[in-house]
DNA sequence: CTGGTTTATTGCGCCAGCGCAAAGATGCCC
DNA sequence: GGGCATCTTTGCGCTGGCGCAATAAACCAG
């Protein structure tokens, strides 16, 4: 029965690790599925922080964009991740929006459920306090490497990030396994796609990476590691 | 009587806000106090995370320092904020380093005292939620103004926040009411302390700000308010 | 297969901001 | 009040990386 392995599904998950299972069932039978296409609008800049998602299949990417129009990616999020950070924490609005990169499938939840959920199981709120807890130890280092790190650095440290997160051990190295344009990497790190693709092509010359339209693969992560780790 | 004056400042504060009187009597009693003076360490980069400060008075820095020693500001923290969410969270270690930037006087708890509290009452845990939730939207923003703003825009939207958040009204326009040096203001902005020095010596011209050794006076907040939003 | 769209590459010139260095200002301690 | 440490200013030259622009390659739809 799919609703079964929904519960599995949701007691492995960053959000809810840990939850007894009738307790699972209940979230279970209070969410909704959404399904969106490569490329939609999950959550929208600006808007009420109404919805908090789990992601079951795909990927995503979390933005946020000025008024003229600059956009940088904060995260990209996969199975098990929790979208829509502001309606678990309070906020009035989402301070970014997320897209679907793949298709997905996710899993959804109202901004007052989930906040009733953490008021009455305290187990909740710490898994919440984990999670964005290490968020913010992430997005620390992120800021500590755009402010004192170089470019070339800096998109090493991003390739390896993702090649982390989301990369799959091929013949030919590790390959991130969603669609990744130069235009996305540079607005990961701080720079420009020019620049982004320049770089990449020289390492590409050095045979450190192997890359395609908006593919990437790191086919020597030890020389990538230490084009990171050099000292500008 | 003392402990009572501290009940009802524990009650104030983001971490402990909206809790019964009875249990912060609890809270309060678990608690020690602590000194530091200008300078002191008060939270070690790569230490256990084993304790939880709030702060009753003073001024203090969050860096995180490069093994090369480069060093980054992630904020300034006055009284009734954290210091220490690797302990909320559950981190092994500090990811960064707390420093007194004026003669301080803290409350700390031992990480596993705060956990427990966690734990047993959801709204502190929901709480901590709260205020993590907001330092990730405060860093988010810094993270797409470093990756897409120039070094002015940087720098007057550095001052303008620390003005907001520790600004003190004078006769002379918003100071900021703890020493604040140049190079302070670059490991804010992404800079450098020549750049930042460049930068202020321009805006004094114009009579925007007025600054001193480690002071900085917000003259004409409309104006610099225009530097920051201007686009590149 | 064709035409159109999106994405990637690369040459070229320029300039914002860095790094160095040296001098100057300010505050503190004895 | 004098000496010292810390902090700030400013000139100068250089360069990393941006921005533009034009071309090329890959993908898609019909």
């Amino acid at each position: 029965m799919e609703d079964q392995a929904d519960v599995e599904m949701l007691g492995r998950t960053e959000l809810f690790r840990g939850a007894p299972v009738d307790l699972l069932r209940d979230i279970q039978r209070a969410a909704f599925r959404k399904r969106f296409s490569a490329g939609d609008t999950v959550l929208q800049q600006g808007d009420a922080a109404a919805t908090v998602y789990i992601v079951v299949a795909g990927r995503l990417r979390a933005t946020q964009t000025t008024l003229d129009g600059q956009q940088v990616i904060i995260r990209y999020l996969g199975p098990g991740e929790v979208a829509g950070y502001a309606a678990l924490a309070g906020g009035e609005t989402f301070p970014g929006a997320v897209i679907a990169v793949d298709d997905c499938h996710l899993i959804g939840w109202s901004a007052t459920a989930i906040q009733e959920l953490m008021a009455r199981h305290a187990g909740i709120a710490i898994n919440v306090v984990k999670l964005l807890g290490a968020r913010y130890l992430d997005i620390q280092v992120r800021l500590r490497e755009l402010s004192t790190e170089k470019v070339e650095r800096r998109i090493a440290h991003t390739i390896l990030r993702l090649a982390q997160q989301a990369g799959r051990r091929t013949v030919r190295g590790i390959e991130i396994v969603f669609p990744l344009s130069r235009q996305d990497l540079a607005e990961m790190s701080g720079t420009t796609l020019h620049t982004v693709s320049r770089t990449l092509s020289a390492w590409e010359e050095r045979g450190i990476v192997a890359c395609g339209r908006r593919r990437v693969v790191v086919a020597k992560p030890p020389l990538l590691e230490a084009i990171a780790e050099e000292p500008d």
